[in-house]
RNA sequence: GCCCCCGUAGCUCAGUCGGAUAGAGCAACAGAUUCCUAAUCUGUGGGUCGCAGGUUCAAGUCCUGUCGGGGGUACCA
């Protein structure tokens, strides 16, 4: 895939008379650019060869190096200690890069490995009891990134919000409503009514218990059919849903299939016939289990399939919906995107259908993320304490308004981009950390801009999409790159050449971080390259036109990868 | 008790398969704009990679134990 590689593997199996696959096993990228661009440990030789390392790594560099003065890919090699350290001829990579990003296009990064595949993805799923916070942001995020990259490299996408209308925060509001709520308020503005509805209940329900009883009670009026509970609950999910697909709009996230936890609650008998066929569910304290045991065979905790009320459990309603996915969608892969609670949750289900011979079930995968704290605390929407998150995109939209305001104040469509540029610095700070790490919520950090922050990629985009503009003519993609090789510019064709590997790691971990990661890299080189080597003011006329080709590649690379985070990205800033 | 996630600079975090001197950003301080947008760039200070063993030529990375934080552990989802 990259002939560079290629050729230093073949260099150097044959000059060290090892196989090509050992050089290549081994082959890693010096801490340091000044000491080259590939380095060949040679540690595990001395083992085998009986020689002191340094010494391997001389004879194997004076062997190969008659073959790399013959080449025209790769410049140098010489032994450095213990390693044997190759630099690659500057202009011929460059090129090759900008010949790749000039043939693939706008698909550069996309090695197509989910052609013909599908895949489904669960994705911010929110309760639509409670309010639109912060905290739902993660799944979100996270979900539509994991989405836009498997897109990318090919895959159907089925993205699905499998959203919580169903269980006790409903009996809550049910309960809170009949009580306290006044209807003329609640049909005026419900999302705001229904919240402070939600939180009275939790509050006085700490007080006096025994008002569990009331939200129990209309639980079951709604299981049993209630007209008057269904059409109020019914109302309550179409007042979330709205709420919530509002805000998708400003997000600009799209879903695929709505289905809520509700419309599996009633077909979960086939999954119960399922576990009788095979003998696996027995009774249990008059529930419905399937009995798990973990690695060590000790017995864990049993799946439920049904509670001893007779009614569906989180894991039935899961495995119905799951069997209900396959079933519709045939999906290869299948990535639940929720916080890492559940981590037990998935590995019960996938247990269980794997008990039962459902042989695909390794196709599904949980991807975590971590918890969610707000200044030391978890955050909790039952106590109050939460952070809307409609509150936190109108701040970084405000800020962005007065940055704008005062560093360009002629920009047109200034409102348009203060949006982009506000929503997408909050979408960046939750994609770029490592799915797994509880993140502390920090408004103040959110709307710093400067440093390692989404207005940073936008900003270098701009700046880059700037130069072009000013450039005025169209960019020669046959431009000679044969005249670069400034070590700016091939730090910043290294970072260019490395976006398919990314991309393909981040697709295998389901981490869109790793993104991220690699958009700060590439932006950060761009920016060092424009600060040392001048553009438009370059001298000779053939560099200026290459190293247009490689600021044209660096905005549409900047460009591919701010929008598989799910960021929007404005030519002017 | 058992299971999962996390622990790297004052703060927030990177760190592919174990490789050379552990890196960024923020905050602090000092610089750079007659020149492509200073939301940028350059420099300075800042470290017992929680701790202890082990494996290895080599450990932030792998193994065991331990401490600290968060979460989970059959009728919430």
């Amino acid at each position: 895939m990259n002939p560079f590689v290629d050729d230093i593997v073949e260099i150097l199996s044959t000059a060290a008379q090892l196989p090509a696959t050992d050089v290549a096993e081994l082959l890693a990228i010096p801490p340091d650019d000044s000491l080259g661009d590939y380095a060949l440990p040679c540690f595990t030789l001395a083992k085998v060869l009986r020689k002191n390392p340094a010494q391997i790594a001389q004879d194997i560099a004076d062997a190969a190096g008659p073959a790399i003065d013959g080449s025209t890919r790769l410049a140098a090699v010489q032994a450095a200690g213990p390693y044997v350290n190759v630099r690659l001829e500057k202009a011929a990579f460059i090129g090759w890069v900008l010949a790749a990003i000039g043939e693939q296009g706008e698909s550069f990064g996309s090695q197509n490995q989910g052609a013909g595949r599908t895949v489904t993805i669960d994705f911010s799923s929110p309760n639509l009891a409670r309010p639109f916070s912060i905290a739902h942001l993660r799944s979100t995020a996270i979900g539509h990134a994991i989405y836009r990259i498997h897109e990318f490299l090919g895959y159907r996408c089925v993205g699905i919000n499998h959203y919580g209308d169903y269980g006790a925060n409903f009996g809550q509001l049910l309960a809170a409503y009949q009580m306290w709520g006044d209807e003329q308020k609640v049909a005026a503005d419900p999302v705001p009514e229904l919240l402070a509805l939600y939180v009275r209940f939790n509050d006085e329900v700490e007080k006096d218990p025994d008002l569990r009883e009331e939200s129990r009670s209309r639980l079951r009026r709604l299981a049993d059919g209630d007209e008057e509970m269904v059409s109020l609950w019914r109302f309550f999910v179409d007042a979330g849903r709205k709420e919530a697909e509002r805000i998708y709009g400003i997000l600009g996230v799209h879903f695929d299939e709505y289905k809520g936890e509700g419309d599996f609650a009633d077909d979960f008998d086939s999954v119960i016939g399922l576990f009788h066929e095979k003998g696996l569910a027995e009774e249990s304290d008059g529930a419905l289990i399937v009995r798990l045991k973990d690695e060590e065979g000790e017995e864990g905790a049993p799946c439920m399939l049904r509670t001893s009320n007779g009614t569906s459990t989180y894991h039935s309603r899961d495995i119905a919906a799951l069997l209900y996915r396959k079933r519709e969608h045939a999906f290869d892969k299948m990535v639940y995107v929720t916080d890492n609670r559940q981590a037990l949750h998935f590995r019960q289900v996938f247990q269980t259908l794997s008990l039962a011979g459902i042989e695909w079930i390794d196709r599904c995968e949980h991807a975590p993320f971590g918890m969610m704290s707000f200044k030391g605390q978890a955050l909790s929407t039952r106590k109050g304490r939460m952070v809307i998150l409609e509150d936190v995109l109108d701040q970084a939209i405000n800020l962005t308004r007065e940055i704008i305001a005062e560093k360009n104040p002629d920009l047109k469509d200034a409102d348009d981009v203060a949006r982009q540029i506000g929503i997408s610095a909050v979408v960046y700070a939750d994609v770029s950390n490592r799915r797994t790490r509880d993140i502390s919520f920090s408004l103040e950090e959110v709307l710093n801009f400067d440093g390692e922050t989404g207005p940073y990629l936008q900003y270098t985009h701009a700046r880059y999409c700037s130069i072009l503009r000013r450039y005025g003519t169209a960019v020669d993609g046959e431009a000679d790159p044969s005249r670069l090789g400034e070590p700016a510019e091939m730090r910043v064709a290294r970072a260019l050449g490395s976006f398919p590997g990314v991309l393909a790691r981040a697709e295998r971990e389901n981490e869109p971080s790793y993104v991220a990661t690699f958009l700060i890299d590439l932006a950060t080189q761009a920016n060092k390259l424009y600060n040392e080597v001048p553009v438009l003011i370059a001298e000779d006329p053939a560099v200026k036109a290459a190293r247009i080709r490689l600021v044209d590649a660096v905005r549409g690379v900047l460009r591919t990868g701010m929008t598989l985070l799910g960021m929007s990205c404005p030519e002017e800033m």
